[in-house]
DNA sequence: GTCCATCTGTTAAATAACGAACAATTGTTG
DNA sequence: CAACAATTGTTCGTTATTTAACAGATGGAC
């Protein structure tokens, strides 16, 4: 049975995985200890905050010396489970598919990339980071074969309601929305959702660049 | 000059783009009115939470009828300045920039797409989005010349510092980050930064997933 | 070995965000 | 034209989050 944290807010934990990229940093400089205040200088929260967030989940610290970054890292990794290795499907295999399936460290992240799959027969057959794209008609016969748990969805999003639909009936139970199409209203409780709205996130910029122009 | 809205806490503002992005697909449906109650229900937040969130920006709704889904959209996109169009480059032609040179409509976003950077001699002088891919050397030139007011980092975590630094002394004043690189603490106050950590936002699903599955 | 500076874990205060409630206003119906 | 249903803008109480403060504990200097 893994942990589980019932009470500590979805702010706090999407900070962790924040904290753990910068232990990481830290480790492979030589760093072995560090204090709150220092690691807060070095992310640009206060020290106040990082204690609060890594009590959540218990006493990594020790007062009068500071936190061990090899120790402290391995806890927040533990955490977050990124030393499972739960398999990944890849739904696009355009660009942002195969950058996705190239650049990220799925492995780091606690899971492993099983499949990728398209519809377009140009791109079906071709082989990336290892893995033989399949037709997306293979879907149903590859979910009961190797129970995929994570699903990356970079379709076009007029599919995508059909596409979940689907998934979800074949056992998958978490999803890294790329899709510019709101999932997270279609079955929830039931699934897990992780949105990345790159045009969102272009647009706020948008919005604070725009501010910083006109302010002054 | 441009309108400022200072006291608009950034968690309303980063909900915005949210509802420009369902005010778009209303719109192409045909929808003509909706109310802050069929809002809600259909992004998933509560009408009390719409109502106030447009209210930091003026009353684009009526009593009685509700908000004109046109009229609304219109004018987020406006504040959201989604209409201008500020040149921008991405820095790094791997996989993931040309992705997004590709997919992003920078248009749609309130920019256009000015340049396309990368040291690879191999891609060089190719043509992407209408872009040739010129070599990094010439950044330096470039931004003398276009004045670009964003730059998309694309490039190892490795070359960002450094990049950074250059690209601020050039006059650019915001960056999309991609890069495995907290550039947010180099220059408060200074430069405008969105940063978008792909590896955090999975290791948070590996979280929740790993919740998920542990809690049952 | 003792003192002191340091730093955590924890509690308390302050601040911010959210949801519910309601008065005011509008469109609609008969 | 009057009554009613619908819906916003806004206020208020509640909850959540962040920052500050402090007691307790540790390591290091002398």
């Amino acid at each position: 049975m893994l942990p589980n944290y019932p009470g500590v807010s979805p702010l706090v934990t999407r900070r962790l995985p924040r904290y753990y990229r910068h232990l990481t940093e830290l480790m492979k400089s030589g760093t072995e200890r560090i204090s709150s205040r220092e690691f807060a200088d070095m992310i640009g929260f206060t020290a106040s905050q990082i204690r609060q967030d890594l009590n959540c989940f218990g006493g990594f610290g020790q007062q009068g010396y500071g936190y061990n970054v090899a120790t402290l890292r391995a806890e927040i990794g533990r955490i977050l489970s990124v030393d499972k290795s739960h398999p990944a499907i890849i739904l696009g295999a355009g660009h942002l598919g195969v950058a996705l399936a190239n650049n990220m460290g799925f492995e780091q992240c606690g899971f492993r990339l099983a499949g990728i799959f398209d519809v377009n027969p140009a791109i079906v057959d071709q082989t990336i980071k290892g893995c033989v794209v399949r037709h997306t008609s293979e879907l149903s016969a590859f979910c009961a074969e190797f129970h995929p748990q994570v699903c990356v969805l970079c379709t076009p999003p007029a599919v995508v309601p059909e596409l979940v639909k689907n998934l979800v009936s074949y056992g998958v139970k978490s999803f890294w929305n790329f899709s510019q199409c709101d999932i997270s209203t279609f079955y929830p409780n039931e699934i897990v959702v992780e949105d990345v709205q790159l045009s969102d996130s272009l647009m706020n910029l948008s919005f604070h660049l725009n501010e910083k122009l006109g302010g002054h």
